[in-house]
DNA sequence: AGGTCAACCTGAGCGC
DNA sequence: TGCGCTCAGGTTGACC
């Protein structure tokens, strides 16, 4: 492997190339954000895309079943572009390239065994698609925040994994105004919410993510949950639910960009 | 202690 | 074509 920039957010130490050449991947996973390959050896390489981070797998010759687009046919040398930040080449063959022009993303390797009580993870919030996660623990992390219940469902420390858009989405699901104080929404209220967010989430997945501007599945097609979207970046065009006719309006909350439709999300 | 906001960095898109 | 401005899928740390 090659690490082209090492100034991503967290700079990558001397001997970042050393720990993961010739290692193994275990196991591939998640926890909220971060994409956590277990390597043997008992380290495990955490990653994470930030805001416009992308990871590509180049399949090189027979590589099969990956369903990745081909090294040789994807135009000019693959990973040495300018923001192709780090390079591996694995035995598939394939070579699988990590990039990210704003440098928001970042990979670190943690010993597995400690990887809980990690900064980056040891204070996050339950997943959201996990059994663990229903209304009633909800309710619990919303209890006392004060924060809109906008940016606190963005809280990683609350619930772990949801972004702005899908924030959003299952607010409008919910009709919960993004602006109600997030220990004032109403317990009738949150049992819609969880199951909301748990089906947003599925049925993004499931499409292959939002693809806004660049984001790309790792074979380099785009996703179409945004083709569905009711909310995120529809500003000024028509309420979608069935027999609102009010309009998507865009504010901001904590820096951050909210869709929603003040006709209808009025819990 | 909890909440808010600027900063991190680059590129795209828009109006002029 | 180019300049200047705004905005972007996220997280952190400094400040109130």
């Amino acid at each position: 492997m090659e690490a082209r920039r090492r100034d991503l957010r967290i700079p990558f130490p001397e001997d970042f190339e050393n720990r993961l050449t010739g290692r193994r991947v275990q196991r591939l996973w998640r926890r909220a954000k971060y994409i956590m390959a277990d390597l043997d050896g008992g380290e495990t390489l955490v990653i994470h895309l930030g805001m416009s981070g992308r990871i590509a797998v180049y399949t090189k010759g027979n590589g099969r079943g990956l369903g990745a687009f081909h090294y040789e046919t994807a135009g000019g040398e693959i990973g040495r572009g300018k923001h192709d930040h780090v390079v591996f080449d694995t035995d598939a063959p394939a070579r699988i390239v990590f990039t990210d022009h704003r440098r928001f993303g970042l990979m670190t390797i943690v010993e597995t065994a400690v990887l809980e009580s990690h900064k980056l993870f040891k204070d996050l919030g339950a997943e959201p698609l996990s059994r663990q996660f229903d209304a009633e623990y909800l309710k619990g992390a919303l209890r006392n925040k004060k924060t809109p219940i906008k940016s606190a469902l963005l809280d990683q420390h609350v619930i772990a994994g949801m972004g702005n858009i899908y924030v959003c989405e299952a607010l409008w699901r919910s009709r919960i105004s993004p602006k109600r104080q997030a220990a004032r929404v109403k317990a009738v209220q949150i049992d819609v919410l969880a199951p909301a967010i748990k089906q947003v989430l599925r049925e993004a997945v499931r499409a292959g993510g939002s693809s806004l501007r660049d984001h790309r599945q790792t074979n380099g097609e785009l996703g179409y949950f945004q083709k569905v979207f009711a909310a995120y970046d529809r500003e000024g065009q028509p309420c979608m639910r069935r027999g609102c006719h009010g309009r998507i309006k865009r504010i901001v909350q904590s820096g951050r960009s909210t869709f929603y439709c003040p006709t209808c999300q009025v819990y």
